[in-house]
DNA sequence: GGCGTGATTGTTGCC
DNA sequence: GGCAACAATCACGCC
């Protein structure tokens, strides 16, 4: 049993969590949700122009070199999602990977790689890059909750347009 | 020279 | 429950 499919949706509750055990998720969904709202803006066209509610495929979505771009330009100080289990794994991945296989340099095939082999990876393999990212979630939680108390009162609302001015 | 693309999975919030 | 967005990475292609 110890080896079932991991659930990724479990892994909050995963491994260890010794990040979500110091506060009640319900604070910790609030906090995020009041960043999703912002979140929610520029899905809904705020900055893409286009509401993203039909299914398209990859090559149809906007960039996320552009994303990127576009998110830095609102917040700056806004903390980062943090990266999955999954991108943690991918960092040691590529490593190896590139070492076994110079010639493959593209990301592209890496990913592709690094996919499969997540998948057939144990959940016991998998548990210290879900136990890092865990901790890594922890950390965003806090930066965000103060991030949105700034935001509310009204501290950041002058260094983000410094930062507009800025750009 | 600089920017966009592609490929992957996990997480999370809204509808 | 499903969908959409976003997180890192970097060689390569295009303008």
């Amino acid at each position: 049993m110890a080896k079932g499919p991991p659930k990724p949706k479990n892994s909050r509750s995963s491994p260890s969590s010794s990040a979500s055990a110091h506060e009640p998720n319900t604070k910790l969904v609030l906090k995020i949700k009041s960043n999703e709202n912002l979140r929610r803006s520029v899905r809904q066209g705020g900055v893409t122009g286009q509401r993203k509610k039909e299914y398209r495929p990859k090559s149809a979505m906007i960039s996320k070199a552009k994303q990127k771009k576009i998110h830095k330009k609102f917040d700056k100080k806004k903390p980062k999602k943090p990266p999955t289990a999954f991108f943690y794994f991918l960092e040691d991945f590529r490593k190896e990977f590139q070492e076994q296989n110079p010639d493959i340099k593209s990301m592209r095939d890496i990913g592709k790689a690094c996919g499969e082999k997540w998948k057939t990876m144990t959940y016991e393999e998998k548990v210290q890059y879900y136990d890092i990212a865990t901790e890594k979630r922890a950390e965003f939680d806090k930066a965000m909750a103060e991030y949105i108390k700034r935001q509310e009162s009204g501290e950041d609302q002058e260094s983000e347009e410094d930062s507009e001015f800025d750009e």
